[in-house]
DNA sequence: GTCAATTCACATGAAAGAGACCACGGTCTAGTG
DNA sequence: CTAGACCGTGGTCTCTTTCATGTGAATTGACGA
Protein backbone atom coordinates (compact mmCIF):
# COMPACT_ATOMS: atom_id res chain seq x y z
CA UNK A 1 0.00 0.00 0.00
CA UNK A 2 2.91 2.48 0.99
CA UNK A 3 4.39 1.89 -2.23
CA UNK A 4 1.33 2.34 -3.87
CA UNK A 5 1.35 5.62 -2.16
CA UNK A 6 4.60 6.71 -3.13
CA UNK A 7 4.13 5.95 -6.87
CA UNK A 8 1.17 8.22 -7.33
CA UNK A 9 3.13 11.01 -5.15
CA UNK A 10 5.80 10.62 -7.63
CA UNK A 11 3.43 10.60 -10.38
CA UNK A 12 1.80 14.23 -9.01
CA UNK A 13 5.22 15.38 -8.69
CA UNK A 14 6.24 14.61 -11.53
CA UNK A 15 7.37 17.14 -14.98
CA UNK A 16 4.91 16.30 -17.23
CA UNK A 17 5.74 16.87 -21.14
CA UNK A 18 2.35 18.07 -21.37
CA UNK A 19 0.46 21.17 -21.44
CA UNK A 20 -2.82 20.49 -22.70
CA UNK A 21 -3.17 16.90 -23.70
CA UNK A 22 -6.74 17.31 -24.54
CA UNK A 23 -5.52 18.71 -27.42
CA UNK A 24 -4.51 15.38 -29.12
CA UNK A 25 -7.56 13.22 -27.99
CA UNK A 26 -9.62 12.58 -31.08
CA UNK A 27 -12.96 14.60 -29.75
CA UNK A 28 -11.08 17.45 -29.78
CA UNK A 29 -11.92 20.50 -32.60
CA UNK A 30 -9.35 22.35 -33.79
CA UNK A 31 -9.62 26.15 -34.23
CA UNK A 32 -8.83 26.24 -37.31
CA UNK A 33 -8.37 23.82 -40.28
CA UNK A 34 -5.70 23.01 -42.40
CA UNK A 35 -5.49 22.11 -45.69
CA UNK A 36 -9.24 22.53 -46.40
CA UNK A 37 -9.73 25.73 -47.84
CA UNK A 38 -11.11 24.76 -51.23
CA UNK A 39 -13.65 22.14 -49.54
CA UNK A 40 -14.96 24.75 -47.25
CA UNK A 41 -15.43 27.65 -49.49
CA UNK A 42 -17.08 24.87 -51.78
CA UNK A 43 -19.20 23.34 -49.16
CA UNK A 44 -20.39 26.86 -47.95
CA UNK A 45 -21.33 27.99 -51.38
CA UNK A 46 -23.29 24.94 -51.80
CA UNK A 47 -25.11 25.38 -48.62
CA UNK A 48 -25.14 29.68 -48.40
CA UNK A 49 -29.02 29.65 -50.10
CA UNK A 50 -29.93 27.92 -46.89
CA UNK A 51 -29.95 31.04 -45.24
CA UNK A 52 -32.17 32.78 -47.78
CA UNK A 53 -34.33 30.14 -47.18
CA UNK A 54 -33.76 28.43 -50.70
CA UNK A 55 -33.08 24.68 -50.62
CA UNK A 56 -29.72 23.89 -51.31
CA UNK A 57 -28.40 21.20 -53.66
CA UNK A 58 -27.90 18.02 -51.72
CA UNK A 59 -24.65 17.43 -50.93
CA UNK A 60 -22.48 14.27 -51.39
CA UNK A 61 -18.90 14.35 -49.84
CA UNK A 62 -16.71 11.01 -50.12
CA UNK A 63 -13.31 10.96 -48.60
CA UNK A 64 -11.31 8.39 -46.59
CA UNK A 65 -11.60 7.83 -42.90
CA UNK A 66 -9.31 11.08 -40.99
CA UNK A 67 -9.38 13.54 -44.16
CA UNK A 68 -11.28 15.83 -42.13
CA UNK A 69 -15.00 14.85 -43.53
CA UNK A 70 -16.71 15.77 -40.59
CA UNK A 71 -14.76 18.05 -39.17
CA UNK A 72 -15.17 20.77 -42.08
CA UNK A 73 -18.79 19.94 -42.35
CA UNK A 74 -19.51 20.65 -38.82
CA UNK A 75 -17.03 23.58 -38.91
CA UNK A 76 -19.10 25.45 -41.93
CA UNK A 77 -22.67 24.08 -40.81
CA UNK A 78 -22.13 25.60 -37.31
CA UNK A 79 -21.17 29.23 -38.97
CA UNK A 80 -24.37 28.27 -40.54
CA UNK A 81 -26.41 27.70 -37.36
CA UNK A 82 -24.74 30.63 -35.83
CA UNK A 83 -26.16 33.34 -38.23
CA UNK A 84 -29.18 31.40 -38.50
CA UNK A 85 -30.02 31.98 -35.02
CA UNK A 86 -28.76 35.81 -35.15
CA UNK A 87 -30.79 36.48 -37.80
CA UNK A 88 -33.83 34.46 -36.64
CA UNK A 89 -33.44 32.31 -39.52
CA UNK A 90 -35.50 28.96 -39.36
CA UNK A 91 -32.56 27.11 -40.43
CA UNK A 92 -32.20 24.03 -38.68
CA UNK A 93 -29.07 21.44 -39.10
CA UNK A 94 -28.62 18.00 -37.92
CA UNK A 95 -26.02 15.72 -37.72
CA UNK A 96 -26.49 12.24 -37.36
CA UNK A 97 -23.71 9.61 -37.72
CA UNK A 98 -25.28 6.19 -39.02
CA UNK A 99 -23.03 4.34 -37.83
CA UNK A 100 -24.00 4.57 -34.38
CA UNK A 101 -26.06 1.77 -33.35
CA UNK A 102 -29.46 2.42 -31.39
CA UNK A 103 -29.39 5.56 -33.01
CA UNK A 104 -29.45 6.24 -36.57
CA UNK A 105 -28.73 2.62 -38.10
CA UNK A 106 -31.79 1.98 -38.75
CA UNK A 107 -34.85 3.76 -41.31
CA UNK A 108 -37.11 3.93 -38.31
CA UNK A 109 -34.72 4.59 -35.89
CA UNK A 110 -33.23 7.66 -38.25
CA UNK A 111 -36.50 9.12 -37.92
CA UNK A 112 -36.86 8.79 -34.23
CA UNK A 113 -34.11 10.31 -34.01
CA UNK A 114 -34.38 13.51 -36.18
CA UNK A 115 -38.03 13.78 -34.47
CA UNK A 116 -36.24 14.02 -31.61
CA UNK A 117 -33.81 16.48 -32.33
CA UNK A 118 -36.75 17.91 -33.77
CA UNK A 119 -38.44 17.70 -29.96
CA UNK A 120 -40.72 15.08 -30.63
CA UNK A 121 -40.50 12.03 -28.19
CA UNK A 122 -41.41 8.60 -30.07
CA UNK A 123 -41.20 5.25 -29.11
CA UNK A 124 -37.91 3.72 -29.48
CA UNK A 125 -39.70 0.80 -30.78
CA UNK A 126 -43.36 -0.43 -31.08
CA UNK A 127 -44.55 1.31 -33.71
CA UNK A 128 -45.67 0.63 -37.47
CA UNK A 129 -42.84 2.62 -39.77
CA UNK A 130 -45.05 4.72 -41.82
CA UNK A 131 -46.51 5.90 -38.59
CA UNK A 132 -43.42 7.41 -38.11
CA UNK A 133 -43.07 8.45 -40.89
CA UNK A 134 -46.20 10.60 -40.54
CA UNK A 135 -45.47 12.18 -37.38
CA UNK A 136 -41.92 13.30 -38.97
CA UNK A 137 -43.77 14.60 -41.58
CA UNK A 138 -46.33 16.44 -39.68
CA UNK A 139 -43.60 18.10 -37.16
CA UNK A 140 -41.52 18.99 -40.44
CA UNK A 141 -44.44 20.95 -42.02
CA UNK A 142 -45.96 22.32 -38.92
CA UNK A 143 -44.12 25.42 -40.20
CA UNK A 144 -41.79 26.73 -42.52
CA UNK A 145 -38.42 26.08 -42.08
CA UNK A 146 -35.43 24.68 -44.42
CA UNK A 147 -33.65 21.15 -42.73
CA UNK A 148 -30.22 20.53 -43.50
CA UNK A 149 -29.66 16.65 -42.45
CA UNK A 150 -26.21 14.96 -42.27
CA UNK A 151 -26.27 11.76 -42.67
CA UNK A 152 -22.36 10.64 -41.94
CA UNK A 153 -21.23 7.04 -42.81
CA UNK A 154 -24.18 7.11 -44.81
CA UNK A 155 -22.64 3.36 -46.41
CA UNK A 156 -23.24 1.83 -43.14
CA UNK A 157 -27.02 3.13 -43.26
CA UNK A 158 -27.60 1.71 -46.92
CA UNK A 159 -25.66 -1.36 -46.64
CA UNK A 160 -27.72 -2.66 -44.06
CA UNK A 161 -31.49 -1.55 -44.60
CA UNK A 162 -31.03 -0.60 -48.45
CA UNK A 163 -31.43 2.60 -50.26
CA UNK A 164 -35.56 2.90 -49.90
CA UNK A 165 -34.88 5.69 -46.93
CA UNK A 166 -32.84 8.04 -48.93
CA UNK A 167 -35.31 7.20 -52.03
CA UNK A 168 -37.91 8.20 -49.44
CA UNK A 169 -35.93 11.23 -47.82
CA UNK A 170 -35.28 12.62 -51.26
CA UNK A 171 -38.88 12.56 -52.22
CA UNK A 172 -40.50 13.82 -49.27
CA UNK A 173 -39.44 17.42 -50.42
CA UNK A 174 -42.38 16.75 -53.40
CA UNK A 175 -45.23 16.36 -50.49
CA UNK A 176 -43.94 18.87 -48.21
CA UNK A 177 -45.90 22.39 -48.47
CA UNK A 178 -44.12 24.86 -46.23
CA UNK A 179 -40.79 23.20 -45.03
CA UNK A 180 -37.68 21.68 -47.13
CA UNK A 181 -34.88 19.26 -46.70
CA UNK A 182 -31.56 19.08 -47.94
CA UNK A 183 -29.62 16.08 -47.18
CA UNK A 184 -25.82 16.31 -46.80
CA UNK A 185 -24.17 12.17 -47.27
CA UNK A 186 -21.27 11.72 -46.15
CA UNK A 187 -19.52 8.29 -47.20
CA UNK A 188 -15.92 6.97 -46.79
CA UNK A 189 -16.58 4.41 -49.49
CA UNK A 190 -15.80 5.42 -53.04
CA UNK A 191 -17.74 3.05 -54.40
CA UNK A 192 -21.04 3.73 -52.42
CA UNK A 193 -22.47 6.01 -54.53
CA UNK A 194 -22.87 3.31 -57.79
CA UNK A 195 -24.90 1.04 -56.24
CA UNK A 196 -27.41 3.03 -55.27
CA UNK A 197 -30.51 3.28 -57.02
CA UNK A 198 -29.94 5.64 -60.19
CA UNK A 199 -32.95 8.05 -59.16
CA UNK A 200 -31.60 8.45 -55.51
CA UNK A 201 -27.84 8.44 -57.03
CA UNK A 202 -28.70 11.53 -59.33
CA UNK A 203 -30.77 13.44 -56.60
CA UNK A 204 -28.58 12.94 -53.63
CA UNK A 205 -25.46 13.98 -55.49
CA UNK A 206 -26.75 16.97 -57.28
CA UNK A 207 -23.33 17.98 -55.69
CA UNK A 208 -20.56 16.01 -55.26
CA UNK A 209 -17.28 17.01 -52.96
CA UNK A 210 -14.30 14.70 -52.63
CA UNK A 211 -11.54 14.80 -49.81
CA UNK A 212 -8.23 13.91 -51.18
CA UNK A 213 -6.02 12.12 -48.47
CA UNK A 214 -3.75 14.19 -46.52
CA UNK A 215 0.09 14.14 -47.80
CA UNK A 216 3.23 13.71 -45.40
CA UNK A 217 3.45 17.96 -45.53
CA UNK A 218 0.53 18.25 -44.55
CA UNK A 219 0.06 16.46 -42.10
CA UNK A 220 3.31 17.44 -40.70
CA UNK A 221 1.54 21.54 -40.91
CA UNK A 222 -1.61 19.99 -38.89
CA UNK A 223 0.47 18.10 -36.45
CA UNK A 224 2.99 20.87 -35.60
CA UNK A 225 -0.20 22.95 -35.04
CA UNK A 226 -1.66 20.56 -32.62
CA UNK A 227 2.06 19.79 -30.54
CA UNK A 228 2.12 23.81 -30.30
CA UNK A 229 -0.76 23.30 -27.90
CA UNK A 230 -0.36 20.21 -26.53
CA UNK A 231 3.33 19.97 -25.54
CA UNK A 232 6.27 22.46 -23.92
CA UNK A 233 8.73 23.42 -25.54
CA UNK A 234 11.58 20.83 -26.51
CA UNK A 235 9.51 17.91 -25.63
CA UNK A 236 10.07 16.06 -29.04
CA UNK A 237 12.99 14.39 -30.38
CA UNK A 238 14.28 15.78 -33.27
CA UNK A 239 12.36 14.56 -36.77
CA UNK A 240 9.41 13.10 -34.79
CA UNK A 241 6.68 15.08 -36.21
CA UNK A 242 8.46 14.37 -39.64
CA UNK A 243 8.31 10.74 -38.84
CA UNK A 244 5.00 10.46 -37.68
CA UNK A 245 3.75 12.02 -40.78
CA UNK A 246 5.57 9.87 -43.13
CA UNK A 247 4.57 6.87 -41.05
CA UNK A 248 0.37 7.81 -41.71
CA UNK A 249 1.05 9.09 -44.97
CA UNK A 250 1.90 5.96 -46.00
CA UNK A 251 -0.97 4.40 -45.69
CA UNK A 252 -4.24 6.94 -46.21
CA UNK A 253 -3.01 9.53 -44.78
CA UNK A 254 -5.64 9.35 -42.03
CA UNK A 255 -4.82 12.76 -39.58
CA UNK A 256 -6.64 11.17 -36.80
CA UNK A 257 -4.02 8.15 -37.00
CA UNK A 258 -1.29 10.98 -37.12
CA UNK A 259 -2.57 12.33 -33.81
CA UNK A 260 -3.20 9.00 -32.37
CA UNK A 261 0.18 7.56 -32.96
CA UNK A 262 1.80 10.83 -31.19
CA UNK A 263 -0.52 10.57 -28.14
CA UNK A 264 0.32 7.45 -27.38
CA UNK A 265 3.66 7.88 -28.42
CA UNK A 266 3.69 10.96 -25.77
CA UNK A 267 2.23 8.64 -23.01
CA UNK A 268 4.56 5.56 -23.59
CA UNK A 269 7.30 8.32 -22.85
CA UNK A 270 5.98 9.89 -20.04
CA UNK A 271 5.53 6.20 -18.27
CA UNK A 272 8.83 5.55 -19.12
CA UNK A 273 9.68 8.71 -17.37
CA UNK A 274 11.23 10.32 -20.61
CA UNK A 275 11.73 13.70 -20.41
CA UNK A 276 11.27 13.39 -24.36
CA UNK A 277 9.23 11.46 -26.68
CA UNK A 278 11.74 9.38 -28.98
CA UNK A 279 10.97 8.12 -32.21
CA UNK A 280 11.69 4.48 -30.86
CA UNK A 281 8.15 5.29 -28.82
CA UNK A 282 6.71 5.81 -32.17
CA UNK A 283 7.55 2.29 -32.83
CA UNK A 284 5.95 1.45 -30.12
CA UNK A 285 2.85 2.87 -30.33
CA UNK A 286 2.52 1.90 -34.01
CA UNK A 287 2.37 -1.91 -32.28
CA UNK A 288 0.26 -0.74 -29.59
CA UNK A 289 -2.47 1.25 -31.50
CA UNK A 290 -2.92 -2.21 -33.82
CA UNK A 291 -2.70 -4.52 -30.74
CA UNK A 292 -5.54 -2.27 -28.75
CA UNK A 293 -7.48 -1.86 -31.93
CA UNK A 294 -7.36 -5.59 -32.18
CA UNK A 295 -8.15 -7.08 -28.64
CA UNK A 296 -11.14 -3.90 -28.44
CA UNK A 297 -12.84 -5.42 -31.69
CA UNK A 298 -12.80 -9.38 -30.46
CA UNK A 299 -13.48 -8.06 -26.79
CA UNK A 300 -16.50 -6.84 -28.64
CA UNK A 301 -17.84 -9.37 -30.11
CA UNK A 302 -20.45 -12.10 -29.10
CA UNK A 303 -19.60 -15.39 -27.92
CA UNK A 304 -19.86 -17.40 -31.39
CA UNK A 305 -18.03 -15.03 -33.00
CA UNK A 306 -15.27 -15.70 -30.83
CA UNK A 307 -15.58 -19.23 -30.89
CA UNK A 308 -15.18 -18.90 -34.48
CA UNK A 309 -12.32 -17.21 -34.20
CA UNK A 310 -11.24 -19.14 -32.13
CA UNK A 311 -11.26 -22.02 -34.32
CA UNK A 312 -9.54 -20.27 -36.63
CA UNK A 313 -6.32 -19.22 -34.89
CA UNK A 314 -6.61 -23.13 -33.89
CA UNK A 315 -6.57 -24.29 -37.23
CA UNK A 316 -4.43 -21.99 -38.28
CA UNK A 317 -1.53 -22.88 -35.80
CA UNK A 318 -2.22 -26.68 -36.26
CA UNK A 319 -1.80 -26.78 -40.21
CA UNK A 320 1.16 -25.00 -41.98
CA UNK A 321 -1.24 -25.32 -45.47
CA UNK A 322 -4.37 -22.67 -46.38
CA UNK A 323 -7.16 -23.30 -44.23
CA UNK A 324 -10.73 -23.59 -45.73
CA UNK A 325 -13.94 -23.02 -44.61
CA UNK A 326 -14.63 -26.30 -43.74
CA UNK A 327 -11.55 -27.41 -41.81
CA UNK A 328 -12.44 -24.02 -39.32
CA UNK A 329 -16.00 -25.23 -39.20
CA UNK A 330 -15.46 -28.91 -38.04
CA UNK A 331 -12.95 -27.48 -35.14
CA UNK A 332 -15.62 -25.23 -34.52
CA UNK A 333 -17.93 -27.85 -33.91
CA UNK A 334 -15.70 -29.86 -31.53
CA UNK A 335 -14.92 -26.83 -29.59
CA UNK A 336 -18.83 -26.21 -29.21
CA UNK A 337 -19.30 -29.23 -27.65
CA UNK A 338 -16.52 -28.83 -25.45
CA UNK A 339 -17.67 -25.94 -23.84
CA UNK A 340 -21.47 -26.80 -24.23
CA UNK A 341 -22.57 -24.25 -26.64
CA UNK A 342 -25.31 -24.65 -29.12
CA UNK A 343 -23.32 -25.22 -32.72
CA UNK A 344 -24.52 -22.75 -35.45
CA UNK A 345 -24.79 -23.80 -39.37
CA UNK A 346 -21.88 -23.57 -41.42
CA UNK A 347 -24.01 -20.82 -43.40
CA UNK A 348 -24.11 -18.81 -40.83
CA UNK A 349 -20.31 -19.25 -39.81
CA UNK A 350 -19.27 -18.46 -43.57
CA UNK A 351 -21.04 -15.25 -43.03
CA UNK A 352 -19.07 -15.16 -40.08
CA UNK A 353 -16.34 -15.24 -41.65
CA UNK A 354 -16.93 -12.78 -44.08
CA UNK A 355 -17.07 -10.36 -41.52
CA UNK A 356 -13.88 -11.21 -39.60
CA UNK A 357 -12.61 -10.57 -42.72
CA UNK A 358 -13.94 -7.20 -43.42
CA UNK A 359 -12.88 -5.92 -39.74
CA UNK A 360 -9.71 -6.65 -40.92
CA UNK A 361 -9.16 -9.47 -38.22
CA UNK A 362 -8.34 -11.92 -40.94
CA UNK A 363 -7.59 -12.45 -44.62
CA UNK A 364 -10.13 -14.19 -47.04
CA UNK A 365 -9.47 -15.01 -50.36
CA UNK A 366 -12.00 -16.74 -52.71
CA UNK A 367 -10.45 -19.58 -54.52
CA UNK A 368 -11.59 -22.46 -56.43
CA UNK A 369 -10.09 -25.49 -56.14
CA UNK A 370 -11.91 -26.64 -59.14
CA UNK A 371 -12.97 -30.43 -59.23
CA UNK A 372 -12.25 -30.17 -55.10
CA UNK A 373 -14.89 -27.25 -54.64
CA UNK A 374 -14.78 -23.39 -54.33
CA UNK A 375 -14.08 -22.22 -50.85
CA UNK A 376 -12.59 -19.63 -48.77
CA UNK A 377 -8.98 -19.23 -48.26
CA UNK A 378 -8.50 -18.01 -44.63
CA UNK A 379 -5.13 -16.18 -43.18
CA UNK A 380 -4.82 -14.33 -39.90
CA UNK A 381 -3.69 -10.91 -40.66
CA UNK A 382 -2.78 -10.28 -36.90
CA UNK A 383 1.02 -9.98 -36.03
CA UNK A 384 1.87 -13.09 -34.17
CA UNK A 385 2.83 -11.40 -31.13
CA UNK A 386 -0.64 -9.79 -31.16
CA UNK A 387 -1.97 -13.39 -32.12
CA UNK A 388 -0.71 -15.43 -29.38
CA UNK A 389 -2.37 -12.39 -26.59
CA UNK A 390 -5.67 -13.17 -28.80
CA UNK A 391 -5.77 -16.78 -28.17
CA UNK A 392 -5.56 -16.02 -24.49
CA UNK A 393 -8.23 -13.59 -24.29
CA UNK A 394 -10.56 -15.85 -26.43
CA UNK A 395 -9.56 -18.77 -24.24
CA UNK A 396 -10.50 -16.85 -20.78
CA UNK A 397 -13.43 -15.41 -22.64
CA UNK A 398 -14.83 -19.10 -23.76
CA UNK A 399 -13.23 -20.81 -20.06
CA UNK A 400 -11.27 -23.34 -22.20
C1' DG B 1 -4.85 -34.34 -77.76
C1' DT B 2 -9.10 -31.40 -77.56
C1' DC B 3 -13.27 -29.71 -75.86
C1' DA B 4 -17.52 -29.56 -73.56
C1' DA B 5 -19.90 -31.54 -69.67
C1' DT B 6 -19.58 -32.74 -64.96
C1' DT B 7 -18.62 -32.14 -60.26
C1' DC B 8 -17.18 -30.56 -55.85
C1' DA B 9 -17.48 -27.59 -51.70
C1' DC B 10 -18.70 -24.21 -50.65
C1' DA B 11 -20.47 -18.98 -51.65
C1' DT B 12 -24.30 -16.16 -51.95
C1' DG B 13 -29.31 -14.78 -51.77
C1' DA B 14 -33.94 -14.73 -50.20
C1' DA B 15 -37.29 -15.74 -47.09
C1' DA B 16 -38.95 -16.81 -42.98
C1' DG B 17 -38.75 -18.00 -37.83
C1' DA B 18 -37.54 -17.09 -32.99
C1' DG B 19 -37.12 -14.20 -29.33
C1' DA B 20 -36.25 -9.68 -27.36
C1' DC B 21 -38.04 -5.29 -26.99
C1' DC B 22 -41.86 -2.03 -26.96
C1' DA B 23 -46.63 0.77 -27.64
C1' DC B 24 -51.30 0.77 -27.38
C1' DG B 25 -55.91 -0.25 -25.90
C1' DG B 26 -58.83 -2.93 -23.14
C1' DT B 27 -59.88 -5.27 -18.79
C1' DC B 28 -59.25 -6.16 -14.03
C1' DT B 29 -58.08 -4.83 -9.32
C1' DA B 30 -57.40 -2.23 -5.31
C1' DG B 31 -57.49 2.07 -3.14
C1' DT B 32 -59.94 6.47 -2.44
C1' DG B 33 -63.64 9.60 -1.28
C1' DC C 1 -64.50 6.59 -9.54
C1' DT C 2 -59.82 6.25 -10.85
C1' DA C 3 -54.92 4.99 -11.05
C1' DG C 4 -52.21 1.36 -11.81
C1' DA C 5 -51.39 -3.70 -12.93
C1' DC C 6 -51.90 -6.93 -16.29
C1' DC C 7 -53.11 -8.94 -20.57
C1' DG C 8 -53.28 -9.57 -25.90
C1' DT C 9 -52.17 -7.75 -30.28
C1' DG C 10 -49.25 -5.87 -33.38
C1' DG C 11 -45.06 -3.61 -34.55
C1' DT C 12 -39.45 -3.40 -35.13
C1' DC C 13 -34.89 -5.49 -34.88
C1' DT C 14 -31.32 -8.84 -34.58
C1' DC C 15 -29.65 -13.28 -35.12
C1' DT C 16 -30.41 -17.66 -37.24
C1' DT C 17 -32.08 -21.38 -40.01
C1' DT C 18 -33.90 -23.26 -44.25
C1' DC C 19 -34.15 -23.64 -48.90
C1' DA C 20 -32.47 -22.45 -53.38
C1' DT C 21 -29.38 -21.06 -56.60
C1' DG C 22 -24.68 -19.74 -58.23
C1' DT C 23 -19.77 -20.49 -59.31
C1' DG C 24 -14.94 -21.52 -61.31
C1' DA C 25 -11.63 -24.61 -62.54
C1' DA C 26 -9.91 -29.61 -62.07
C1' DT C 27 -11.52 -33.75 -63.79
C1' DT C 28 -13.90 -36.77 -66.84
C1' DG C 29 -15.14 -38.82 -70.91
C1' DA C 30 -16.54 -38.67 -75.69
C1' DC C 31 -14.65 -37.69 -79.88
C1' DG C 32 -11.61 -37.35 -83.74
C1' DA C 33 -6.77 -37.20 -85.54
Amino acid sequence: MQKLGDFFEKFINKESIFINKKVLQSNYIPESIFHRDEQINNIAGILAPSLKLERPSNLFIYGKTGTGKTLTITYVTNQIKELASQKDIPVKIFYLNCKLKKIADTEYRLLVQLAYELGKQIPPTGLPTDEVYKIFFNIIDEKEQLLIIILDEIDQLVKRNGDSILYNLTRINTELKKSQIALIGISNNLTFIDELDPRVKSSLSEEEIIFPPYNAIQLQSILKDRVKLAFKDNSLEEGLIEKCAAFTARDHGDARRAIELLRVASEIAERNNEKKVLIKHLDEAEEKIERDRFVDIIEKQPKQFQVTLYSILIVNSNKNESIYTGDVYDIYKQICLKIGLRPLTQRRISDIIAEFDSLGVINVKLISKGRYGRTREISSSLPSTTESKIKKILEQELDL
